[in-house]
DNA sequence: AGTGTTAGGTTATAATATAACATATTGGGC
DNA sequence: GCCCAATATGTTATATTATAACCTAACACT
């Protein structure tokens, strides 16, 4: 038995889901997190939070460019990189480090680092947060005489799905 | 009381260490590691360790690119990138997904993922390998059905000596 | 309307990484 | 020793990701 102290923020969707609502939720939410922290969630920046929340697998900023680009209107790297900080900053949007790559955050209500589990094979993303976890490590950050302050990681394996696909 | 899971793969040291203590060291045990496995160490591989392992500060590839080619002959980033794959795979070297930079490993004996905390003023990084935190996530992957391989854990934050030097 | 602040446009370039193909070196069987 | 296959390295070119620096536009507030 396990104690439950992971709260799951998005967990891994069966592709029959109605992903469209997905996306419309988190503009919701988006759009409610910045107008509670007077943040201004412009149209640009919506336009590349959904895009972002296309599908569940983390996009790269490049691929974003390219589908801003297509409406008309050249974008240049610039904009998406400071769109990408802005969501970034307001907890909508993470980062994946192994993947130079973003994905739509479930839960931007506050702040937080993220656990991440990145299926290789489908590059679908769920994100938990774990207090034990967050526990764990700053026990040993104690044991090493470390201050820390944003721990992030990042798993990859293979999600149920693809575990059964094939292999 | 926390009960001891973690062993510890390098820690931070104070800046009167003998490193080039630690370089021989690395060396000496990468000499062995591949020895025993049947890898070639080669001189441009060592040498890129060796160069890794100038101070326990991740460094990019670029970097150790530029110190490469000082030595007389030209040098071309596939090289780098060639030596520091082989150092990799044989667990030498990890890379630090947050900085897209190398740091040693301290325990090379056998294949891992690791656990990172980095200070983000001197740059300096201590490894630790913690079967807790392994279980904790693997039992977090179950709950999502998710088939874990590669847990990779980067932590930012302040070493103690830079924590105390001014903040 | 005026002004200071924030967002976005634009140009250029930095930093990181790999593809593709040629050559050289090595280790092992004969 | 010689040849072969495998492995390692050289070389050229380019892909991918990200930021610097400077300018203009939009907005929020008085």
């Amino acid at each position: 038995m396990t104690i439950q102290t992971a709260s799951v923020i998005s967990k891994f969707l069966p592709s029959t889901h109605d992903h469209s609502r997905c996306i419309e939720v988190a503009l919701d939410r988006a759009t409610a997190v910045c107008d509670l922290q007077g943040l201004r969630l412009t149209p640009i920046r919506r336009r590349v939070l959904e895009l972002i929340w296309h599908s569940h697998a983390p996009i790269g900023a490049y691929s974003i460019l390219k589908q801003l680009a297509q409406n008309g209107r050249k974008t240049m790297p610039p904009t998406v990189y400071r769109a990408i900080a802005f969501l970034r900053s307001a907890s909508l949007v993470h980062r994946l480090d192994s993947l130079n790559a973003y994905v739509g955050c479930g839960d931007p209500s506050e702040a937080h680092s993220g656990q991440f589990f990145i299926c290789r094979k489908c590059d679908s993303v769920a994100e938990i947060h774990d207090t034990a976890m967050a526990g764990l490590l700053a026990d040993q950050a104690a044991t090493l005489g470390f201050h820390a302050e944003n721990p992030h990681i990042e798993v990859s394996g293979l999600c149920s799905r693809c575990e059964k696909s094939n292999r």
